[in-house]
Order: C-alpha cells, then structure tokens, then sequence
DNA sequence: AAGGGACTCAACCGCTTCGAA
DNA sequence: GTTCGAAGCGGTTGAGTCCCT
C-alpha cells in the first residue's frame, strides 16, 4: 500500500504564514511541546499540513533562532563546516547556535558561494601576475587539501588525546546548539525552560502588525541570544559553557575525544529542544571541539582577516 | 516615477532515515 | 527481518523586496 500524504491535498492552506497561525501554533506548543507534528493541525484546527507545522516551527518560531547578519565567525564556521561535512546543513547548524539549517543553506546559497567564488576568481588573478603555475589551486583542490589538513589535524588531534588520561567521562558535556551544556546528574532539560521566549513571541505579535512577523522573530533575538547563554529559565536547568569557557575545560573534555565511538552516547543526550528540531549527529559532536580548534588556530593565523585567504596560503605551503 | 532584473528567504516538495509494531 | 508511518533533511521554488536604469 502507498504512504497516505502527511496531510489532506484539499483544504490545506499553503504560503505565507500569518501571525494568528504563529500564534495558535506557538500557544500549542507552548503547553504540549514540540512533537507529534501530525496531530497538529488537527488538535490546533490549522489548516495546515504537519509538516508545514514542523518546520514553522523548527525554522521560525522556535525559541533561540537567531535571525539576521551573519557574524564573521558564523561565516567562518560555516565555510569550514562546508568543507568539512558539505551540504548536511542539519549537521552544519547543530554547530551553530541559534541559526536554523535553512538559515545557513539559504546564507550559503545566495552569500558565502558567490563569496568564495569572488575571492576563487581575485587569487586566481593574483596568481596570474605573481603566482608560479604550480602555485595555482582551483576552488576544488583547495578544498580538498582544507579536508586533508582538517583530517590530518583530526588524526594528530586523536592521536595526542589518546596519549591522554581516558578516566575523565564527558558524558556530561552535550553540545547545545554549539555550546556545551553542563547537566548536571539529576538535571533534565524542561521545554519550560523557553517559555519565556514564547511570551516575548506572542508580546511581539500582539503589539506589531501581521507584516513584523519578521521584526518581532527579531526581538527574540535578545532573547534568543539567553537561550545559549544567559536565559535564567533555562540555566535553572543547564549550567551553559560558552564555547570561549570551553578553553578552559578543553584539556578534560578533549580526552574522552580518544574514543570517538563514546562521545556518540553523550551526543544522544541533547537537549529537548535539539531532539525536536536539532539533532545532532553522533559521530560529528566530537568534531565542534575540533572545528573550534581548527578555527582559534586560523584565528590565530590569520588574525582578523579573511581566513579562506590563511588557509589558502597555508594549504599552498604544504604543497 | 516606472519598469524590470537581481536578490532574499520562507515555504514547499519529495526522498531518506528512523523507529515501532 | 519486514513493513509502514512519522519525522528529518536537502534541493528547489516563488513571492516580496531592493536596486538600478
């Protein structure tokens, strides 16, 4: 037999959503939590598909995204990520704090491609008047070599941790939206704790018009920034390490980094909110702790500057 | 001021993966 | 081990907006 569709053809509203849907979606959720998407509509009376629900939400209403420009060090994770793990947006976005996969896909698409392929197109002059020919890399060996240095650099990475006492246990260490989340024994992450995130939402839509649907996701954006960090609701349940404190704590929890097959248990022990819309790839956790060795590391290289370029001419040094 | 091309991004489509029975 | 429904994911589309002429 066929798969019936998610959801009845005829009758079902499609487009733009607007922000009395926002709302009665938001007020839902609010009091049953993400999940089961197909009783949605009809526990709701929207007039939509569940799917459409599903990624209302995830892309849009979930407490924590974060909307608007993209940071410099966003555009920097993004482009190694890319590299690293190509487009598995999911993937990319759990490294990401508060930016959706569909964020990040449609910045890639329609910014950091034609980015990369402007700066392709500036070296590639600059190779014609001072590069020798065998200095020449194309976009594709560049990227090539970046994942050969970003394996080699895993390799050497693993190598030196095994070395490393294996007692230390990060189990309780989960990466969170691309922080790591301290839970502690007996804590449990609690969807309550973004309620107030939902309030601000739904103040939002009350005070500005069906247009600033946009504008008021933005004025989550202050409380969107807490979710990661500073949200009193949720550090009631989570003790959060930003990924700058994680410096510190690098030493203990990249020694469980030795064996990867375990970091996949901790990576299962996520937060709700990354089990309903952020599922982070067991095997790919591990990799934040590299990636942001690998970043601090490109930092340190190419200060402030345009990272593609250092590891550009990194990458050229090696061969 | 108007027209049209370029750009952005929310939303949809369809395939894949996962998990329960 | 197999089947099937639900959810996840990436590619694509198209409406709205911006910008240039």
């Amino acid at each position: 037999m066929g798969r019936p569709p998610c959801c009845d053809k005829v009758g079902v509203k499609k487009g733009p959503w607007t922000p009395e849907e926002d709302i009665i979606l938001v007020s839902y959720i609010q009091k049953h939590g993400p999940g089961n998407w197909r009783s949605v509509p009809t526990n709701t009376g929207l007039l939509r598909c569940s799917k459409s629900c599903r990624l209302r939400w995830t892309n849009y209403l979930r407490p924590g995204i974060k909307r608007g420009n993209f940071t410099d060090n966003e555009e920097k994770m993004i482009i190694h990520l890319q590299a690293l793990l190509g487009n598995r947006w999911a993937a990319i976005a759990s490294y990401l704090p508060q930016r959706t996969d569909n964020d990040i896909k449609n910045y890639w698409n329609t910014h950091l491609k034609k980015k990369l392929k402007k700066l392709q197109t500036s070296l590639d002059g600059n190779n014609k008047e001072g590069f020798s020919g065998s200095q020449q890399i194309s976009k594709g060996q560049w990227e090539r070599r970046l994942q050969t240095d970003i394996h080699m650099a895993r390799q050497a990475l693993c190598e030196a941790l095994s070395l490393e006492n294996p007692s230390n246990n990060m189990s309780d260490l989960k990466p969170s939206n691309g922080y790591y989340s301290y839970m502690g024994p007996t804590q449990t992450p609690t969807y309550a704790s973004s309620t107030e995130n939902i309030s601000r939402l739904l103040q939002g839509w009350m005070k500005n018009s069906p247009k600033s649907s946009k504008t008021t996701s933005e004025t989550t954006q202050n409380s969107s920034n807490n979710v990661g960090g500073t949200d009193s609701a949720s550090s009631q349940d989570t003790h959060i390490v930003s990924p700058d404190a994680l410096e510190s704590l690098f030493g203990d929890v990249s020694q469980s980094l030795s064996d990867l097959d375990d970091t996949v248990n901790f990576s299962q022990e996520i937060s709700l909110f990354e089990d309903e819309s952020k599922p982070i790839l067991g095997s790919e956790a591990p990799l934040f702790l590299l990636e942001k060795w690998l970043l601090d590391e490109g930092d340190t290289q190419g200060g402030e500057g345009d990272m593609m370029e250092a590891s550009l001419s990194d990458t050229a040094e090696l061969f």
